[in-house]
DNA sequence: ATCGCATTGTAACTTTTGTTACTGTAAGTT
DNA sequence: AACTTACAGTAACAAAAGTTACAATGCGAT
């Protein structure tokens, strides 16, 4: 863990701060489509991303889902902070997206830290940044776009997170993402194609050019 | 200041973090209407809200605007905590919704404070927490519910910041807001009076039961 | 009062998105 | 091979939202 340690965030944290993720924080490995938390849970602990990605997302009454951003290698989530300190439920669903490498840090260490590491401190305030930033890209996209020019961002977005062009997504499961219906993407998808952007296969898209 | 000071944040801040706020803040007053800061625009100092009502909007590249979500009294802007920290530039804009009083805090004491005092720590992270639920809540609304819906929720919103029944705004400007039509906003409204859930005047709207 | 302008009401139409229903097809199972 | 099931293609239609155009009205300025 260590060495996960170091390679990820000693630019970030300083060597004493390491040293105590080191001693308290547990390792955790998960596999793609594994649940990290549910919409209502208690949040326990805060997970440092080592590798891999995990998608954030949220869900309506009516069990309507939409994706909000994704987490990446050194990111944290900043609603598992908020949580952490509340002691509030989760309000958001945390998917891996792929198999993905974790460290978890319980949550007492969170004000010790705040108040003892400038580092920590720092790091916790850009993460707040970065994902008041993506939520007001969401938030661009659902409000501003049309469908359309909303599926070539998500197209876009899932290859650079898994760093590949071949997407491995049924039609249904982007649907469900952008809270739209399985039809109204089989469309999009199929003029992307005529158009030479993509490419369509059965439970995979190729990305030509988008 | 010292008074407004108390009244409004003695059950969270320290008495000796009161006395460097009153220090150091400037009061500002600013009239219902008037900017407080623009896309694009470097953060020199955070306010702390005393009275009135902030809007905070933002804005695609075509010029159309969102309602983000109010800031009210105990408030601060999470955003502006980001980009002071961060050097950056505002994502966002904010437009007094009533009359309002400020005491703006320059920048450097952020850092200092948050080493110094837990219950400013405390304040910050609970802002960001508000601020991202609020986020949250406006993406639901853009994602997850039809025109008439935002509607009420716009309407109902603006009663609880304003205190007011008697909602002064065009048309126009409730559409520029919602990012959508003037048409399709009168529309929806004549509905809703035709239902008795509000009257409309030139220049205001009469909640009456939503 | 008259003029001019902003605001509101409304009809007719288009575009976008969502829904229903049905077909074809790939791929695994028996 | 026949069967089953998930996935994808597509047409036809419905609903929601946006657009254009124009009329009516309120209200301040002259």
């Amino acid at each position: 863990m260590l060495t996960d340690l170091k390679e990820n965030f000693t630019h970030i944290f300083e060597d004493a701060l390491i040293a105590e993720i080191n001693e308290v924080g547990i390792l955790k490995e998960v596999k793609e489509g594994e649940k990290l938390i549910e919409i209502g849970d208690y949040v326990r602990s805060m997970p440092l991303l080592i590798s891999g990605a995990v998608k954030i997302l949220r869900e309506d009454d009516n069990g309507d889902e939409l994706l909000l951003y994704f987490l990446e290698r050194g990111d944290t989530c900043a609603m598992t902070l908020t949580c952490c300190l509340g002691q509030k439920k989760s309000e958001i669903r945390a998917i891996a997206e792929l198999d993905t490498t974790l460290i978890m840090i319980p949550i007492q260490k969170m004000e010790e830290w705040t108040g003892k590491y400038k580092s920590w401190r720092n790091f916790v305030f850009q993460s707040y940044h970065e994902r008041l930033t993506e939520m007001l890209e969401t938030i661009d996209s659902i409000a501003f776009f049309n469908m359309d020019e909303r599926l070539v961002k998500y197209l876009q977005n899932k290859q650079k997170v898994t760093n590949d062009s071949l997407i491995n997504s049924t039609h249904q499961e982007i649907a469900y993402e952008l809270n739209t219906s399985r039809v109204v993407v089989s469309r999009l998808l199929k003029k992307l194609e005529s158009l030479g952007k993509i490419e369509l296969y059965r439970n995979s898209i190729k990305i030509v050019s988008l």
